[in-house]
DNA sequence: AGATATCCGTGCAAAATTTCACAAATATTG
DNA sequence: CAATATTTGTGAAATTTTGCACGGATATCT
């Protein structure tokens, strides 16, 4: 496990390469700077070679960097040469809208399972094509079809146990998107998605400019 | 505008604490000290302690924070002490999901407008209240309602435009979830929403653990 | 009351991250 | 082909952020 010195914000950034990237790739750009690249990030030109740096040279000095190359070397670093599974819990309003959301797919992840407790929601199909399995058998369909990421979309009282049954069946990854801290065994990678915290950054932002 | 010299993070953070404080005091709890909060958190104490200390003294050494007194004074500083007005563009999966969200209200934010192009949603009311605007009147309807965060939950090709309909009806903070880099005049916040960033650290992370 | 324990606020050092600036490599121009 | 212009990759400096460790304030115990 070379966990190496990394820093997170630099596969954060990553990401943000890659998405940027794709949109030039689809314009038919062929090549890109780092100052180009950096001024559409709204990044330091050499904050992005740096991060490069990090995982091999990718760019001819004098010109820039092959954009379909460079996408697929960052792809290829993040570990999307592949198709990633998911399984969601809660499939509430949040839940509905996630795995209805067909760009997941397109970027190499997949719900191939979703779970709920409502027995009126337990076993209708959904028009993506997944049927909701009831809670109790998470830790079987886990198993069986390979999930790799665990997404969390219950009420926030309810993350906490639906965490614990994605890590007893397996899962390594959770993707929370309910507003409380989980608590999870050493190893295991946990990214929050939390809305009211950006809400706040901007309220906080807006109070400031006023003073 | 003293924008002074207080990290981003410290205001994520703050952010944070405050979310935990909540849960403390439904559970009744008086008095909390930096290293139970910080554990809760999942952060160092002192770095708790710091982030406090921007803002003023809110402890008693000894005995730890109180812990209703601590949220008052983090909402105060946060901005959190009246309730924000917001619009929505794009009214889609997600969108949907965000207007029902009734947790926005009671953290002290509301959508008081929402707006789309789609002829067969525009006119109708939605089941929070809210009657679908057209693209048109969003200048009007912004600067009618008090409108001072936009949400744009648009598809990516059209956020850029969102952004600036926004920008030119003269709100300053910017909620985007969208996957793309929004270009905006100097002063603006803007604060990004990216599920699938998060997705790429965990697919980056489940990479590296196998190696 | 005195001794002991707890815990905040903060100076300072360490660690992490960002940015600068320049050599080296490539391209272009006259 | 030499001179000039780009642009990467990277060491070193600058900046930011974190964490330690301790003085001082408060509480508790004997
Ligand atoms: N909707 C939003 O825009 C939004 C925004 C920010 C945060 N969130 C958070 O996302 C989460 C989901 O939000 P939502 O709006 O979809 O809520 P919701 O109430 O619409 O849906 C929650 C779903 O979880 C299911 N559920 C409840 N308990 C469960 C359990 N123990 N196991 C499995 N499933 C269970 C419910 O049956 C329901 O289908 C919440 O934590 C919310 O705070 C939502
Ligand atoms: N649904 C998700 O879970 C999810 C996840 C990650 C990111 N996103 C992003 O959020 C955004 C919205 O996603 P969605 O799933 O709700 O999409 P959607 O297609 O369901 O909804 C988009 C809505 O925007 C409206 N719209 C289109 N052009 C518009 C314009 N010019 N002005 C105003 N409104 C316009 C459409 O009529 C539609 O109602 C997208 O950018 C998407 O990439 C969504």
């Amino acid at each position: 496990m070379k966990f190496s010195k990394i820093p997170a914000v630099t596969i954060t950034r990553l990401s943000i390469y890659s998405r940027c990237l794709e949109t030039l790739a689809q314009e038919d750009v062929k090549i890109i700077a780092s100052d180009k690249l950096a001024q559409k990030c709204g990044i330091n030109p050499a904050q992005i070679r740096k991060d490069l740096a990090y995982f091999g040279e990718f760019g001819i000095r004098g010109v820039g960097y092959f954009v379909k190359e460079l996408l697929f070397e960052i792809k290829r670093i993040l570990g999307l040469n592949k198709t990633w599974k998911m399984a969601l819990v809660g499939i509430g309003n949040l839940g509905l809208a996630l795995v209805a959301h067909e760009n997941f797919i397109r970027q190499g992840y997949e719900f191939v399972a979703v779970f709920d407790v409502d027995p009126a929601k337990v076993g209708r199909r959904l028009p993506s094509g997944q049927v909701i399995h009831n809670m109790d058998d998470l830790d079987q369909v886990v198993k069986e079809k390979g999930v790799e990421i665990g997404v969390i979309a219950t009420p926030a009282s309810k993350a906490q146990s639906a965490a614990y049954r994605f890590i007893s069946a397996g899962v390594k990854a959770l993707l929370n998107f309910a507003p409380i801290q989980l608590q999870v065994p050493e190893g295991m990678a946990v990214e929050n998605v939390d809305f009211t915290v950006k809400l706040d950054n901007l309220a906080y932002h807006l109070t400031m400019a006023e003073s």
